[in-house]
RNA sequence: GGCGAGGUAGCUCAGCUGGUUAGAGCGCAGGAUUCAUAAUCCUGAGGUCGAGAGUUCAAGUCUCUCUCUCGCUACCA
């Protein structure tokens, strides 16, 4: 590790309308959690901070349906997921939110700064929904409407449920307000933006070559892959961005004509990192800049691949538009984690919510251990993954259980047996020299892979440790030679030194089953670790002297895990069965998914389509898409050129000759460039594959269906 | 169609700037052992490294083409 002196970690700020899932844990918080008590264990200066995003339209919506006031949702799910949190181990110096006047300043004040600078912001007025029963302009969340896809009559101005395409609010088909519920009209209003375009090229340069302003600021090669990529294919087309909204839930905007606006969350957000820091070095009588603002100052981002843009592209651009602020030196994003194959889905009730596990499982030993051990073990750390029982159950029962467990265990039980608990000393110990070379190579090689943000493989080093213990354990066979000779001294070599490795897992695991490190070391009858302790470490190794020095009186012998498959005690694996069972019912339940049936409509109504029969007599692909097929049909009395996207499913060649049915009254509409003069029809299945809908036999051109 | 990530043993994945018979864990098969939660330890089987072409004395590793998966994006009258 380099000569940084301060860090500053942040997690992304989970938004306070709902519970977090385990997918969260694993995305940003167990990370970053193993990488800061990672440099707690070393003795750094480091500060790790968290909060609750509490802003935002989706939460005044939420408020609005579930009857109470947006207070009330945010401070029930802000004592929640902080609660979960806490139980769960994750360590944060801090717990902010953004609801805190200390963060509505700090914003303000940054927005203030930026409009004073100049350059940095414009206003632009454009045309936005607005009810005029309540006299506010609506955010797009507030405006529904019928989507322009998919029909849904129920979908949002900026996104449909039901086919989940994204929209914008003037693309609904009849917006209504959800204010009022009437119709809205639009009207101008003006908004600040964010000039981000103008930041591409710094930004470029300091993404791609680690370099600001020819400085070396990092090193790029120590990015994930995705990352980079992923911000690399933004920066070509960087715009403006909106940073204002018209909302009464938010951080006013300090400036004026700016009446009824707040800032948009995605502004306010990341300065609660900020702003959390400053409540941190208060409660803490600390220097806050001393940890944004300095350079000696190591700033570090966890987040979910979701939020790459804002912390890699907007955030930066933002700190640097700014002046006094350091930047990241990386932002270790991770990937997604799927739930038994499946994405997290509230709605669907597919996955589990850390306070759902918390209280499932509350009768499972260790059972905080477990999940952040399953979860570690198979993080999404560069490319998505799947967290299924079958393996949360093996990672514990033959890792947990029967590796690290086990080894603690006997060494624990064989040290009791044969003295009683005290600590034998080691005398001429040389004949462990290769084990001891190797448990030195296995902790540097953790250390390594934990700076590297590889916590899956410097998981696997910790197993790695108690392997060679297990293994040495074997070698030796003290149990052999005790039978003939109580007093050898092979046999208290070999404890000793297995002592040690039992004292390095407890120090070792501590970042990532931090519960199971306490018990280890009351095991040991030690003290809980603490700050600095593996530095301490690392030189007792060094200087070739004992972590736990013979004579010391070790604990009984207990068990850290309870096995899953335990042939007296079912009740674990009737846990996991229960969960499995109820995946397996929602699977069962599952109706058959379906288009909405639309609203009613009149024989008048349908009478105005003129639908009528036709045949395919050309047929070509339309150069630069996927879907899309230009089709001449001849409709008896004419031929029409027809566009349709059903290049997936039908290849032109096979389509010349075919009967179709076709719109023939569809108002035309040039589709990449080719006029389309009508619609084929097809139907459409749940797994999106497309059927012609033709006459059962060969029938004619230009007849009307009725 | 554009952009990004990825396709390596049954499963989950390592393989840096190209260099001897391609690795680990789990699972599987055989053996050893009993201090330990039927845990542990040893040995072994298993891969034409997505396909094809090229550069090179030498390619999983570089170039090109193709193909499949995932994400973003355009398009779906």
């Amino acid at each position: 590790m380099n000569t940084t002196k301060r860090y500053t970690v942040t997690s992304a700020l989970p938004y306070a309308n709902g519970a977090l899932h385990l997918g969260h844990l694993a995305g940003a918080y167990l990370p970053a959690d193993i990488f800061v008590r990672y440099l707690r264990l070393l003795g750094k200066d480091v500060v790790w901070v968290c909060g609750s995003d509490e802003h935002g339209a989706a939460i005044t919506i939420r408020a609005k349906k579930e009857g109470i006031s947006p207070r009330a949702i945010i401070d029930k799910y802000h004592e929640l997921n902080k609660g979960s949190f806490e139980r769960l181990g994750i360590s944060f110096d801090i717990y902010h939110r953004t609801s805190a006047d200390l963060h509505h300043e700090t914003a303000q004040d940054f927005f203030k700064h930026l409009d004073a600078k100049g350059g940095e912001f414009e206003e632009k007025t454009n045309e936005q929904y607005y009810d005029e029963e309540y006299n506010q302009f609506l955010a797009d969340r507030y405006i529904t409407g019928t989507c322009p896809k998919c029909a849904h009559t129920e979908a949002y101005g900026d996104q449909c449920e039901n086919c989940g395409s994204d929209l914008s609010p003037t693309e609904l088909i009849n917006p209504k307000s959800t204010l009022s519920g009437k119709t809205p009209i639009l009207k101008e209003t003006t908004h600040w933006y964010f000039k981000l375009d103008k930041h591409a090229a710094w930004l470029q340069e300091w993404i791609e070559n680690g370099q600001v302003e020819g400085k070396e600021h990092h090193n790029p090669k120590a990015w994930k892959n995705h990352v980079l990529g992923q911000c690399l294919s933004w920066l070509s087309d960087l715009r403006p961005r909106a940073i204002t909204r018209d909302l009464d839930w938010g951080i006013p905007v300090p400036a004026k004509g700016a009446d009824g606006k707040v800032l948009y969350v995605w502004f306010d957000a990341p300065i609660g990192y900020i702003s959390a820091t400053k409540q941190w070095a208060i409660d803490n009588n600390k220097n806050w800049e001393d940890y944004w603002k300095s350079e000696d100052a190591e700033l570090i981002h966890f987040i979910g691949k979701d939020n790459i843009v804002f912390h890699c592209i907007v955030f930066p651009a933002m700190l640097k538009a700014h002046g006094d602020y350091v930047l990241p030196t990386n932002v270790p994003a991770n990937q997604f984690l799927n739930f038994e194959g499946r994405k997290f889905s509230k709605s669907k009730g597919w996955g589990i919510e850390m306070h759902q596990y918390l209280e499932e499982f509350k009768d499972f030993p260790n059972k905080e251990d477990a999940l952040r051990y399953a979860l570690i073990r198979n993080m999404p750390e560069s490319k998505d993954a799947d967290f299924k029982w079958d393996e949360f159950v093996e990672f514990h029962d033959n890792e947990l259980v029967a590796n690290i467990g086990n080894f603690i265990n006997r060494v624990v039980v064989l040290t009791n047996k044969y003295y009683e608990g005290i600590v034998p000393e080691a005398i001429n110990n040389e004949s462990a020299a290769s084990e001891l070379a190797s448990v030195h190579t296995i902790i540097t090689e953790l250390c390594q892979e934990i700076e590297k943000y590889n916590f899956r493989n410097a998981i696997q080093k910790l197993m790695e440790l108690s392997s060679v213990g297990n293994t040495y354990l074997q070698d030796v066979s003290p149990w052999k030679i005790w039978k003939e000779d109580p007093e050898c001294q092979a046999v208290k070599n070999c404890l000793h030194n297995c002592i040690q490795i039992v004292g390095f897992l407890s120090v070792l695991c501590e970042p990532f089953i931090p519960f199971s490190s306490d018990k280890i070391r009351a095991l040991l009858n030690l003290p809980k670790v603490n700050s600095g302790n593996l530095a301490s470490l690392l030189d007792l190794f060094k200087a070739q002297k004992s972590l736990i020095p013979a004579g010391h009186k070790i604990g009984d012998p207990t068990l850290l895990f309870a096995k899953i498959h335990d042939r007296k005690d079912h009740s674990r694996l009737e846990l996991i069965e229960k969960q499995k069972a109820d995946l397996q019912a929602i699977l069962d339940a599952e109706v058959p998914p379906h288009e909405p049936v639309k609203d009613t409509t009149t024989y008048d109504d349908f009478v105005k389509l003129d639908i009528r029969t036709g045949t395919i007599v050309e047929a070509e692909k339309v150069k630069k898409t996927d879907k899309l097929l230009k089709l001449t049909v001849d409709v008896g009395f004419e031929k029409r050129t027809i566009v349709s996207g059903i290049a997936k499913h039908y290849k032109p060649e096979d389509l010349v000759g075919q009967e179709v049915v076709l719109l023939v009254n569809l108002a035309p509409r040039k589709l990449r460039g080719v006029e389309s003069q009508g619609m084929i029809l097809t139907a459409e299945n749940t797994k999106g594959e497309l059927c012609l809908i033709s006459p059962k036999q060969v029938f004619g051109n230009g007849f009307v269906v009725k």
